[in-house]
DNA sequence: GTCTATAAACCGATAGAC
DNA sequence: GTCTATCGGTTTATAGAC
C-alpha cells in the first residue's frame, strides 16, 4: 500500500503535469519552460525540480500521458463496435482518433507533429506509443479471423521490405500476405496525413468541412484496405 | 536593371536566409534567433534588421524558400516523365518529394510539421505552398485527357463535401467526379503522411528499409487512385 | 520540501554615434 | 549601414537558509 507521503507526491506530480499541458496549449513545446510551470502554480521553480528532474523528464510525461489519452480513446472505440462491420469499425475507430487530437491539438502535435530539438524520447514511452497502432491493428485482424477481409490482387514486395514487414506481422499480430500490410501502413499513415494536414492548416484554404471529408477519406481507404462494404 | 546596391542588398539578404537555414538544422524553428545569425555571420544584431525587420519576416523568407524549392523539384520530376504511364510518374514524383524531404529535413518540417508557435503564415506564402500540390495534380489530369484513367465505382459524397470538393476541382482545374477527389486527397495526404512518419521517426523500431516502403505504399496509392497499371 | 538569491546565459528590439 | 550599448524580458539550474 502506498504511503501518505507516495500519494501527496504523485498528486503534486498531477498537478504540475496539468499546468504543463496548459503551458503547452499556449506556447508549443519547444517554449515549455519548467519556470513558467512553477510560476503558474505559484511555487518557486526550484520546488518544482523535487518532482520533476528536468525539462526532458516532464516532456516525456506529457508524451506518455498523450499516448496514452489517444490510445485509450481508440482501444475503446475499437472495443464498443466489435462484432460490426470492419469498415464501420475502422471509421469509427479514425473518428475516435480525430476527435481526441481535436480536442487535444497540443498533445496531438507532441506526438505526432514535428520531433522537440534537442529531445530524445526514452524507450519508456515506446509501449504508449503502439497503443492506438495496436489498436487499429485488432480491426483487421478481427476481419481476416472473421473472413469478411477481401484479399486484394498480390502485388510483389522487395526482399528488404519483406523483413521489416515480417517484423510489422509479429508487432499487430496480423497473418496477412505482404502486400495486405502495404495497404495497412498506407491506410494508417493516411489517417494521421490527412489528420496533420488539418490540424497543421495545411487545407486551411480549401477545405471547410473537415469531419465529411475526413469520414469519406477513412471510408475510401477502409474499402481499399480490404475490409468490405460499410 | 537592377542598382549594384539593390543587388549587394539581394546578395546579403541570401547570405542571411542561407544562415538561417543552418540555424533552423541546428535549434529548430521556434529558437531560430535573429541574434545567432547575426553572430554567425560575424555582424551585430542590430544590422540584421536592415535586412530583415523582424523574426517571422525572416521565418516567411525560409518557409517560402523551401516550398518553392520542394515545388520546383516536384515539377522538375513531373516534367521530366510526361509521357510515361501515369502510375509511374506518381511514384516518380513522390520519390522526388521524398529525396528533397531527406536532404532538408528541417525545411520539410518547417513547413509540413508542427506551425512555429506566435507565428502566422502570411497570404504570400500561399502560391508557394500549393506548388507542389498542383503538380501532382497535373499527373491526374494527364491520365484524364489521356484516357488512361479507370474510373472507381462511384460512392455518394455529402452536400457539404461537395462544396468544398468543388473549389478542390477549380483550384487543381482536374475534371473528375467527387469520389475520385476524395481518392486523391486521400493519395496526397498519404504520401505526406508516410513520409512525416518516417522523418519524425514514428516507425523509427519497425522500418528500416523506408525507400522501398515508400515506394511500394505510393505504387499501391496510385493503382487505388485509379492511375493504372506501373 | 519550500523558499530566496544567484549565476550565466539567452532573446527581440531600439537608440544614437559614426 | 554598421557599430556599441541598452532596455526589459526570458531561461535552466544550483546553493544554502529555514
Amino acid at each position: 500500500m502506498r504511503s501518505a507521503r507516495e500519494r501527496a507526491r504523485a498528486e503534486v506530480t498531477a498537478e504540475i503535469v496539468a499546468e504543463a499541458q496548459r503551458q503547452l496549449a499556449a506556447v508549443g513545446s519547444a517554449a515549455l519552460s519548467l519556470r513558467a510551470v512553477a510560476r503558474e502554480l505559484g511555487v518557486s521553480s526550484s520546488a518544482v525540480y523535487r518532482y520533476v528532474s528536468s525539462r526532458d523528464e516532464l516532456l516525456t510525461l506529457l508524451i506518455v500521458e498523450a499516448y496514452d489519452a489517444l490510445g485509450a480513446a481508440c482501444e475503446a472505440r475499437v472495443a464498443a463496435t466489435a462484432g460490426r462491420a470492419p469498415a464501420e469499425r475502422w471509421v469509427a475507430a479514425a473518428t475516435a482518433i480525430r476527435d481526441w487530437a481535436l480536442d487535444h491539438p497540443h498533445e496531438y502535435a507532441l506526438v505526432y507533429g514535428t520531433p522537440v530539438p534537442g529531445y530524445e524520447a526514452p524507450s519508456t514511452t515506446i509501449a504508449s506509443g503502439t497503443r492506438v497502432t495496436l489498436a487499429l491493428a485488432t480491426i483487421v485482424r478481427d476481419a481476416v479471423r472473421q473472413g469478411s477481409f477481401e484479399a486484394r490482387p498480390a502485388t510483389p514486395v522487395g526482399k528488404h521490405l519483406a523483413e521489416d514487414l515480417a517484423r510489422v506481422r509479429t508487432a499487430i499480430d496480423v497473418d496477412v500476405p505482404d502486400h495486405v500490410l502495404v495497404s495497412l501502413i498506407a491506410a494508417w499513415s493516411q489517417l494521421f496525413g490527412l489528420l496533420s494536414f488539418e490540424l497543421f492548416g495545411q487545407t486551411r484554404n480549401t477545405i471547410v468541412h473537415h469531419d465529411e471529408l475526413f469520414r469519406a477519406a477513412t471510408q475510401v481507404m477502409a474499402g481499399q484496405l480490404g475490409l468490405g462494404g460499410t
